[in-house]
DNA sequence: GCACTAATGTACGAACCAGTACGTTAGCTA
DNA sequence: TAGCTAACGTACTGGTTCGTACATTAGTGC
């Protein structure tokens, strides 16, 4: 997530909008994931950054519209993954098991993200609704899956009545509750969901879930 | 949740702490579950209330230990909701689904609390580790899904290997999701996770799921 | 090298908000 | 019914925080 990186720009322009723009951006991200919305407060995200406040209301407009630019970024960030999912050379059942790993990973390598979304989901989304940009982001994972499931139920390998937007839910709630709900199951069931140590069996047991549902012969009652 | 309702205290006590507190909780709760932590204002809790401020510092001690108390007694409504389970008549497979579903059942019944949770999250679960009360709180559905796993896990029903904790967590993520997460989702995706016309459909699917992934024949590779 | 504008820094204000000092009264008990 | 205390109300404060008015400079085009 890190856009910015050089020490003291050795060398470069003093004055670069896109850079100072991108620090704003990767400041802002932190403080917003660490405290939330109104917990993050814009004069933290300003001192920790090599310009200043006013430099976030110059290039973003105000606290709203920056959280609404981190979002945008964030959002653009998995798309950008999800383009590079390379798994319709594999039979289905594989296919769908390597794309639920792939989620698996990246949700664990963006906690980030996930507590920004957490965030965006208790104001109701209205930033995603106030964005043109995230409007009609699409994505491009969930046409992966319409694929794999559409080869798969010609096969036979998998039931007929599953949606690919509800299969992606499936995998994203899992997904997601184990690393946006770490804390608290931590807490009430001493069991951290993120353990380096139990990752291998989390994410087998992932895969295992979506391709036994995939795969069941529905009781149709 | 609410636990306060008369109109204007018809004859009743006029001071009353045991209400008062009740109220000060009913009020805070919703607060709380519609701004976040730090979005939550203590004057805004107060005016929603028949009592003052000074009456939460004076019963609570401050902003902090009121959101401990909301969480704590949420958490009580679950816990208390869970001791009613009775599932255990029915044979594996069914109690199992039965289970599932009423999980799912309580998730969107209660959306302040998965709220609270949510936000809880947010900050790392340290209410949840500052509460006595909360710490051994325990969980009576953990206790039943023991039980149903080791009686299916005998009769050769379910595969030998899932842990209840997991279980539970698995049932949980998609409940949780598709509350907690509606709004993205539906924002990014079309689709409402609550939509009442697709209840039952979700609910199904949860069932299936979960059936699907403790009666499937592991692939030990 | 001159002028113009994008980019930047400083200092401040006004509203907000958690928390409290101080005063009052209902209701119980002896 | 006197007295005591838990319960309650009012008014205020001190610090915080988003946002901005005003001043300045780096870089660019001619």
């Amino acid at each position: 997530m890190t856009s910015v990186e050089e020490p003291v720009r050795p060398g470069g322009r003093m004055r670069d909008a896109a850079r100072t723009q991108a620090e704003i951006l990767d400041v802002a991200t932190q403080e917003f994931a660490r405290a939330g919305y109104d917990g993050a407060r814009v004069d933290e995200i300003a001192a920790r950054t090599r310009t200043t406040k006013r430099m976030i209301y110059y290039y973003f407009g105000g606290k709203e519209q920056l959280f609404t630019a981190v979002l945008e970024r964030a959002y653009g960030v998995i798309r950008e993954a999800e383009q590079q999912l390379d798994v319709e050379h594999l039979d289905p059942v594989a296919a769908i098991r390597r794309l639920a790993e792939l989620t698996f990973d990246h949700h664990e390598q963006h906690p980030d993200f996930i507590r920004l979304v957490s965030i965006e989901n208790i104001h109701g989304a209205e930033h995603i609704a106030a964005s043109e940009k995230l409007g009609r982001i699409g994505s491009p994972a969930l046409e992966v899956i319409r694929r794999i499931l559409a080869t798969g139920q010609e096969s036979g390998l998998f039931t007929a009545d599953v949606d690919a937007v509800d299969l992606h839910a499936m995998i994203s709630s899992f997904c997601f509750f184990r690393v946006a709900n770490r804390h608290t199951f931590g807490a009430l069931f001493g069991r951290d969901l993120v353990d380096p140590a139990q990752r291998a069996h989390y994410r087998t047991m992932l895969g295992d879930m979506v391709i036994a549902y995939l795969t069941a012969e529905r009781t149709t009652d």
